[in-house]
DNA sequence: GTCAATCCTGAAACTTGTTCTAGGTTAGCG
DNA sequence: CGCTAACCTAGAACAAGTTTCAGGATTGAC
């Protein structure tokens, strides 16, 4: 039969979910340190060498963690590297929630916004590839939790736009293309096929759909 | 010693370049048949079960080629199914080619034409799956390839912009914002986190960017 | 404080992409 | 024809992600 669309798995969690969104399970002290210790040592080897460095087995002996505990916590290496980015979305969030692009015009926050966090990428581009590298090669496995790192850009970018009320469905249609755009462009920069300017370009031209 | 590497030797093209782009190799008739078989084996297996169902081993098998032989052909999974997708998207042009799209805007006629692509991958999700995150996966070892496709779908873009002189730097702008939509929307779709409806809002809203 | 349930560890095994080797085959060329 | 270089084959070997399992350590509930 032509028709094997996975059934949907109603999520078996076990009792260690790798998003910190869901308290399904509340983690011990020590647990939640395993989990920091773990995210650390996956960070720690992407900015050294990108998506292939984060070996598993590595990571494991890094943060001083069994095999099968660390597969525990996260079910797999693009879990694993999708929750990094979960790690590092959040402090973006924050430093920008300190530091609001001045811009008048919300498209321009926008871009602004979104060229701050390209900049802070171009500083770590072998922890950009290993997180965007994982973020698109993540099948449906692993779709809440990438879920909710495009619940976190969403936030970033309406945050930028500094709306009054809620956004309008246009507005979250075009914030959606802008993400998409803006995954996209990085991974075409990552693997070498645009340069810094261009995907400055690109970022200010879908910004355009925001005001008008 | 262990310095035996041949003084060095750059990009020292065998004779098997997997784009048929470049032709730094002619092709005998028998290695042009093997080739075909392999691209035809891997569609097989990716319409079967997505990317994971296309095994080197299996296509190997399948294509009647030995394992190495394959390697030489095709130098990694990823580049295989770059290259099937290459092969699809000449079909795909080829095809609207014939029956073009009839609305009268052009960004009307863009949107259409990516929704009917969008559609023949809904016929086939698993082989949309395998292709899809190939690409998107692609590192900057598969560069060419990578590109040989965008240059293809870009063309697929202005064939129906339908313009009359060359793009402008504006245009071609809004052509590359597209063609990161159009992946990125295939991607949240394919992993399960967007409906088709959500797709197709998405492909319309950035194709306003381009008249106006 | 004891006990059962759960978690963690260490290590081996399994899977699949990729590489390597030794020998047979093919294609052009004198 | 016969030679040589490049190509192809079969198969082993290697690498890294993932799974599994037996036993020791923690934890939470009584």
């Amino acid at each position: 039969m032509p028709t094997p669309p996975p059934p949907s798995q109603p999520s078996s969690s076990p009792s260690l979910p790798s998003s910190p969104s869901s308290p399904s399970a509340p983690l011990t002290e020590r647990q939640e340190a395993r989990r920091r210790r773990i995210l650390q040592a996956s960070a720690r080897l992407a900015r050294r060498g990108g998506f292939d460095a984060v070996q598993m087995r590595e990571v494991a002996e890094t943060s001083n963690v069994a095999l099968g505990t660390l597969y525990r916590y996260f079910p797999s290496k693009v879990h694993l590297l999708v929750a990094t980015m979960q790690d590092q979305l959040q402090h973006m969030h924050e430093t920008l929630h300190k530091r609001p692009p001045q811009e008048t015009e919300a498209a321009a926050r926008v871009a602004e916004t979104l060229m701050r966090a390209f900049r802070a990428l171009q500083r770590e581009p072998q922890l950009a590839d290993a997180m965007v590298r994982a973020l698109n090669f993540a099948d449906r496995s692993v779709s809440p939790e990438v879920d909710t790192v495009s619940r976190l850009t969403t936030a970033i970018i309406l945050d930028a736009m500094g709306l009054e009320g809620p956004p309008t469905p246009e507005q979250l249609s075009a914030v959606r293309v802008i993400e998409h755009t803006w995954h996209s462009a990085l991974i075409t920069w990552l693997s070498g096929r645009a340069s810094i300017a261009q995907v400055k370009i690109d970022i200010e031209t879908v910004c355009r759909l925001i005001d008008e």
